[in-house]
DNA sequence: GTTCCGATGCTT
DNA sequence: AGCATCGGAACG
């Protein structure tokens, strides 16, 4: 998903930095619990939409990347403004300030993104070079043992926009 | 440069 | 109680 728009609206930025949540035996994932109210788009099928409230303040946008029953997701975590935004890279560097900079709450949770008729999508972007993606474990994750540790972010090599966290856990 | 802390509310 | 965060304060 490295390189393609996120849209939301008049609003654009391209995605450069990712986590992946590979499913229920993930002890990072919402899903390691099983199926709650919360996580149920989750175990939905693929190119749908996860926007879920962390911290209490901040909406976290997901895109869910398994096929149905396989709780899969891809958490957004920084963008390059390209629409609507300004130009501060700052606005977009971090999964909580994105959102907030692209207007998404998780009124957005459970939409397709694999088309331009809803109000958040993807939409195609920039190819990236498989040489210019850099690997690291996910932030904020802690309290998952061995899979805290796991290779699972995937960001711009370089980027300005790649977020905080990110920068100081780089592999 | 680093670490620590509070805000704030939903989930388990 | 814990949490897929952030900005600011304190410190080195």
């Amino acid at each position: 998903m490295l390189g393609k728009h996120l849209v939301a609206g008049d609003r654009a930025g391209i995605i450069v930095e990712t986590e992946a949540y590979l499913g229920s035996h993930d002890k990072a994932s919402h899903a390691r619990f099983g199926r709650t109210r919360r996580n149920a788009v989750m175990f939905g099928h693929g190119g749908v939409s996860y926007v879920y409230l962390c911290y209490g303040m901040y909406d976290l946008f997901n895109v869910v990347t398994g096929r149905d029953g396989d709780p899969q997701a891809v958490l957004i975590r920084a963008l390059e403004p390209v629409r609507g935004i300004g130009g501060d890279v700052a606005v977009t560097r971090g999964p909580g300030k994105l959102t907030r900079a692209l207007g998404i709450t998780r009124s957005h949770s459970g939409l397709d993104m694999t088309g331009a008729s809803t109000p958040v999508y993807i939409a195609p972007g920039r190819r990236i070079s498989r040489t210019d993606i850099s690997v690291g474990p996910r932030v904020g994750v802690d309290y998952a043992g061995d899979w805290a540790s796991a290779p699972l972010r995937f960001w711009i090599a370089g980027h300005p926009s790649v977020s905080r966290g990110a920068r100081s856990k780089a592999a």
